[in-house]
DNA sequence: CTTTGATTTGACCATCTGGTCAAACTCACG
DNA sequence: CGTGAGTTTGACCAGATGGTCAAATCAAAG
């Protein structure tokens, strides 16, 4: 198992690309339904080398886990106080769905945590996660008292931007079986938008 | 293996009890997560005697599934082209929200289907479910063009409502580590019923 | 080229898991 | 009761799967 030195070349290459190929496997396939051996095989390596770099299957997942919920978590983290109150929170919007178009595989990696419980990852949602809403929730808050924007619970109206942007990467299949032919991105950006300006205008 | 004659006392409260402990493991599992062995223990059963009722642990999902599309459906095929367009959407919603409520399991067995690409019920999503929402995105383009409501792309507009909804169900144990002690259903109508109003008024 | 540490893998193991089966047990009904 | 259909289960099997390990191969510094 390589240490803690200074990673090598070779461990660079293997080590991302073992990840991309768990990322694959586990966003498609939920932790259990995926297998060591798929994440080989996508990753172009034998099973015994992937241990090799990581020490265990469950060390793969917690790797892409805790690797993700930071960058996930990004924009929320830039809504700024300074700013325009509404178009901030559009610009969260849209960045959010952008996310989902751009990561859909980071998105259902999540999705599969959670709705199983999120057995792994349950501490950081009620101490780091919970911290950060609380406390953009409460600048929602702030923004609602000065009046500039309509009075709305803060906690709903972020649950509601995350359910909104997220399913159109988790529940992909579904959208895109009842759509047809049309891309799902086509137009929902503006119909958000929509939604999220009559909302907020105070 | 119990034939197809008229099912005993025993068939039927088995065949009841399988279900409801399959529901509980699948939904909180997802299908390959979930073990024959946990399903019988939950049951009270053995497992061979599952095994006796359901051919496979894969007929137990799919009878699951199945059972539920239907169920599942309901609240949009009520979408009444008779009544106010506003009230009945927003009915629909209503009743959507009340259902991740009260059935929360199914909601999230749905979901893990769909999250991992709905291997078992793509059909019934490209046929079925396609052709419901197509009808009812026809009635509420309808309404739109009859200036009832505002104009928005119907088809986003019942996606919304999905993602709006089992949110709540789906995502339960991010919605409380963020809420706290904080019952996520309080508050949840409200802000969903000031979306849709705000968003529809023509 | 040689040496040494890093990398790779074929073979293997223990466990889990879906499913089978024959034998045992229960129940309803004549 | 007795009997036959319906029900239950302990023991078992085959394949899948996470993980190990010693031996082989490779890379790079001297």
């Amino acid at each position: 198992m390589p240490d803690d030195r200074a990673p090598t070349r070779i461990q660079k290459r293997n080590r991302a690309a073992i990840l991309e190929a768990a990322l694959d496997v586990f966003s498609a396939q939920g932790f259990r339904g995926a297998t060591v051996d798929q994440i080989a095989n996508a990753a172009g390596l034998s099973k015994p080398n992937l241990l090799y770099y990581f020490p265990s299957k469950e060390a793969m997942h917690n790797a892409l886990l805790s690797r993700l919920l930071d960058t996930w978590l990004d924009p929320l983290r830039d809504l700024d106080a300074d700013g325009d109150p509404l178009e901030e929170l559009l610009a969260y919007v849209h960045r959010k769905l952008q996310m989902s178009r751009d990561f859909p595989r980071e998105s259902r990696l999540f999705a599969n945590e959670i709705v199983q419980g999120a057995p792994r990852i349950h501490t950081a949602l009620s101490t780091d996660l919970k911290h950060l809403v609380d406390d953009k929730a409460a600048l929602i808050q702030h923004w609602i008292d000065l009046g500039q924007i309509a009075r709305v619970h803060p906690y709903h109206l972020i649950f509601s931007i995350w359910s909104l942007t997220q399913h159109y990467a988790d529940f992909d299949v579904q959208v895109r079986a009842v759509l047809g032919s049309e891309d799902p991105f086509e137009g929902a950006p503006e119909f958000i938008d929509a939604m999220y300006r009559r909302l907020l205008a105070p």
